[in-house]
DNA sequence: CCATAGTGGTGCGTTTTTTGCATCGCTCAA
DNA sequence: TTGAGCGATGCAAAAAACGCACCACTATGG
């Protein structure tokens, strides 16, 4: 869309922090560059960037810019997936930003699946934890957000949730890898490996065991759920997972016991998008897809 | 903006169905008018207009453009207005859909009570009835709709709803006119003036008259509110009305009853605005001044 | 404390894009 | 059948955008 080219300009300036820079990028001269920038902050009536010593900085006028140029854009993209789909293809591409529980099977099984009908569709799968999660949502570099607890949630527009408990995940050949349930004071006893803090199993564990007045003291702390699953698979820890990341079929070396709800009440996995944003049609189809999955 | 003209040679094309009509409205000539949207076309990647031996039409890919463009357009001018806002100045121009019953009294009221604190802000008030005020909506021809009992909704998102019941409204001379309350069949006894059938009062009558058996056969209908008000005062007869549309004190040659429940248990007075859409920031205060003077 | 490298801004000749004019081919209504 | 109205197009003129060279300024580091 070469009329819109003056958005990539001004995103390019934004991102490097100087027109020189910008300049490489674009294709194009730094002088040209500036003219332009300087023609459009005129017709806009306003200076969106501060000209700094050292660069170039976005000010208020031009955050508030940049924005609608993110929006405009996406719903562009959304207005281009749509008149594909009037000439029956199905093309486009779908964001989604997810905590980890999300990666090892639910995600690759669900995306598999909606290619299978779709193959023209593609996918970007970013990881973020729940509050670089909703960040992604407001910039537009997601359409869709799947998390665990997410943090405020003040832009995320809730399309399903489902309740997930703790699950505590060990060897087959754990000592209380038969059990039917677990209380937490029972896992306390053996080496726990955790996910870092800013997860939230760690924060439902930690709120849990700050009511029964113990402190958790992880053998292993690490912010790869692989490594939890993992390190519980080869020794005689205990590591903890919601069901969702958890696939008993493809572990048969592993045990699954969900932690008793007197304890760990568990938590709520969210699908959402941007509050008011208009998903593009693909994006919609697989948030559908997986709102039916969970 | 100048790098969006294309967008108002796309709208001008389509308002007057060719381009040799539209160039002239756009200031440039067929041709040139012509090739643009030709070069568009081929960008976007889909032609957006049928070639008819008559002229110009959008096809299905057009219209969803179309409403992109409006909607970018309106963006922008949010965009422009919260600007200005940083700087101190209060600008802006709301445009209002509303029934006719708020336009005697209510709207001029509230609008100059808003331009005392904002004097730059300007506005647009177009009389619609409530399936013409959703559609207004829609295609960003107005900012808010203020509508009596609304039709189908599914694009109007709800600010603010407030009660309203049906009123008698006849001279201070008349027999009824001291009564607290009517009943609908005391009003059958006399000449009724009624609203046309697309206004929600009528509507409310019309159902509440089915329901005791009797058909409403007014010996005047109109579609001016004003008109009823006038032939009430002026005569024997009862016109219908709900209260935002009425004022005591201006007319102490009038008098307003309202009708029981039992009989018409009224309607809602609805305020909102096209779902999903964010407003600019004068409209935004506009609503939320109506909202608590309802 | 000054040299230097990096920043945005500008004058001017050149290149690219857009526009206007004239004209073609087509369709439909009188 | 003819004329009016439509979109499309070739070509030259006008306008806009661009690249180059250079200016003024300012932090930073030897």
């Amino acid at each position: 869309m070469r009329h819109l080219r003056i958005y990539d300009m001004i995103e390019a300036v934004h991102r490097s922090g100087s027109i020189r820079k910008a300049a490489e990028d674009t294709n194009i001269t730094a002088s040209a560059l500036n003219r332009r920038i300087q023609a459009f902050e005129e017709e806009f009536g306003s200076e969106i960037f501060e000209r700094l010593p050292r660069g170039m900085r976005l000010n208020p006028a031009g955050e508030l810019l940049l924005h609608h140029i993110r929006l405009q854009r996406q719903d562009l993209a959304r207005v281009h997936g749509q008149v594909a789909d009037l000439s029956g293809i199905r093309r486009g591409h779908v964001k989604i930003a997810c905590s980890q529980a999300l990666l090892p099977y639910f995600l690759p099984r669900e995306i598999s699946k909606y290619r299978a009908e779709f193959p023209d569709v593609t996918f970007t799968v970013n990881v973020r934890d729940r509050i670089q999660a909703e960040k992604d949502l407001v910039n537009f570099e997601s359409d869709l957000a799947l998390v665990f607890e997410p943090a405020h949630m003040v832009d995320f527009e809730i399309l399903h949730s489902v309740h997930q408990p703790v699950m505590a995940v060990m060897s087959a050949a754990h000592p209380l890898a038969g059990r039917e349930s677990l209380r937490l004071r029972d896992c306390l006893e053996y080496d726990l490996v955790l996910p870092a803090s800013q997860f939230g199993v760690r924060m439902l564990l930690d709120q849990a065991s700050a009511r029964i007045g113990r402190k958790l003291e992880p053998v292993l702390e690490t912010d790869s759920f692989d490594m939890v699953r993992h390190f519980a698979a080869y020794g005689q820890g205990i590591g903890f997972q919601i069901p969702v990341g958890l696939n008993a079929l493809a572990r048969p070396d592993m045990a699954f016991v969900p932690i008793s709800a007197r304890d760990v009440s568990g938590g709520e996995l969210y699908l959402g998008h941007l509050r008011k944003r208009t998903l593009p049609v693909a994006a919609l189809k697989f948030a559908n897809q997986i709102a039916s999955a969970l």
